[in-house]
This record gives structure tokens, sequence and C-alpha cells, in this order.
DNA sequence: CCCACATATTGACATCTGTCGATACATCGC
DNA sequence: GCGATGTATCGACAGATGTCAATATGTGGG
């Protein structure tokens, strides 16, 4: 039940995907934005998600966040593929290392969905 | 486990709430936004969401909901609980019956949460 | 070649979740 | 007041989820 990006479908999409307040959304747009707010639903994995955004170099490994997070490795590594699965992050092993990474633009496609109508993001 | 807004915890807050590319998120942070990511984390939930959104007059009532939804009466009333619970929709009980409508701001906030950091939000 | 180390997989378990049917509660019209 | 109607609550149940310990897989160093 892998689910990826990009979150667009038929009806109910804008420039970037669906947009929750633009119309009903589609029963497929709803199943899309469900499966990545669903990966977004743990706490841990948020912390984990965040973790990857602030380390140095934008890029974490397993190793990194056991710790922080207080859980067993078997865990970590759970949820890391849950974030994977959802196109969050991206997994690249690098010898002994898997280096995780966040997917440029899935977070803004996101919160692009849950904008109001008629609002943009701009770079300051 | 009623989850409220706002997200506003000490360390990891912007002006709007805590974001999650702008340093590691407090287990508060993380628990408030896995919070509202767990309520739109159900395709069922996110098209419910979608249709006050899209009611006319922005409210809609359970009655209008049911049959687009396909499922039981109290099935979408459990679901619209968990939307209020989360702080996402507002219900107010006209009458026999409860109409629901979207929290202003609430949406744009998680939106926040998920934007890159130095970006903001502009009215189009 | 073998050991140490980083990660993934498996199996198990308690808990949470989505759904329903049955029923209770509340309000309106008569 | 009574019946009809909209909504909420309760009890039940299958399936999903988060977590762990044990184990497997893969990679690098000596």
């Amino acid at each position: 039940m892998t689910t990826v990006l990009p979150l667009i479908h038929s009806d109910d999409v804008g420039a970037y995907g669906p947009r929750l307040t633009a119309g009903v959304v589609s029963d497929a747009s709803a199943e899309s934005l469900a499966g990545v707010f669903k990966a977004l639903g743990a706490p841990t994995r948020v912390k984990l998600l965040s973790m990857v955004a602030a380390a140095p170099g934008a890029e974490a490994c397993i190793c990194d966040m056991t710790a922080p997070v207080g859980l067993s490795q078997p865990t970590v590594s759970h949820h890391m593929r849950l974030l994977v699965e959802a196109g969050l992050v991206t997994r690249e092993q690098r010898g002994r290392w898997a280096h995780f990474r966040i997917v440029p633009g899935a977070l803004a496609a996101v919160a692009f969905a849950l904008q109001p109508a008629g609002s943009a993001t701009r770079e300051s």
C-alpha cells in the first residue's frame, strides 16, 4: 500500500495538486491526501521528519535519530519506511548507513492543499 | 483525548505556531501537530472537511453529508466529532440540526507548519 | 575470512480505529 | 402530548497501528 506523490487527480486539482477548500475533493484525492496526513499523524514521525529537516546537510541516518526519540532501532526504521512510502522523504543507502532527506516540495504540496482558496506561497 | 488549537509551544514556534522545518520540534509540538494530522488522516474526514468548506454558506449539517460519503449517520457523526476535537471545525446546534463550519485559520496554521522555512502566505 | 556495526525483517502483542446496528436524546409540527 | 425527524451515544467487531525482542542482511575493517 505504497502511497506516492504527486497528489494529482481529475477534478479538484489546482496547479500544485488537490485543494481541500476548492470544492468537494474526489475519492482519489481524499485517499491521497489522507495517506500523507496519516504518515504525519504520529508524534514520532513528526519528530523524525523535523529531525531530518534540521539535520546538518538536511540529511540524517537512523543511528542519529534512535537516541533522541527514545525508541528502538527497528521502530525508527519502521517509521522512516512509512515516511518514505508517503513520499515525504527519500532513502539513500551509502555504505552501511541509510541517509534520509526531505523530498523537495513534498511538504509544500501538502501545505498548498490546506491553504484557503486564493492564497499563494511566497519566498521571503 | 481532546486535541485543541492553538499549536503553540515553547521552543520551535514561529509567529503562527510550530514549524516542521525550523529545527527539531518539541515533544508537545509533535503531539499537537500529529493530533491534527491524525484527524486529517482518514479519507472520509478529508472528504467531509472539503464538503463543509464547499457547502453553501460554508456550513453543512450531518444530514447533507451522510449520503455523499455513503456511510451511516452514526459514523459521520463520529468523524465530525473528531474533526471538532482536532480544532478544525466548529459545531453549532440550531434547532434539530448540527451546523458545522471550518475554523477560520485552522487549516492555514497547519499549512504554515508544513511550509519550508522562510516562506509566507499571501492573499491574491 | 571473520567480526563489528548499521539497518531491515519477522513475529508477537496490546491498543487504537473505522464501521455498523440498536437505541437514546432533543426538537419541531400538529 | 405525540409522532416524526436530526443527531448523539453505546456496544460490538474486524482490521490497522505502534512498539518491542529476536534475527537476518549487508557492508567495511583488519
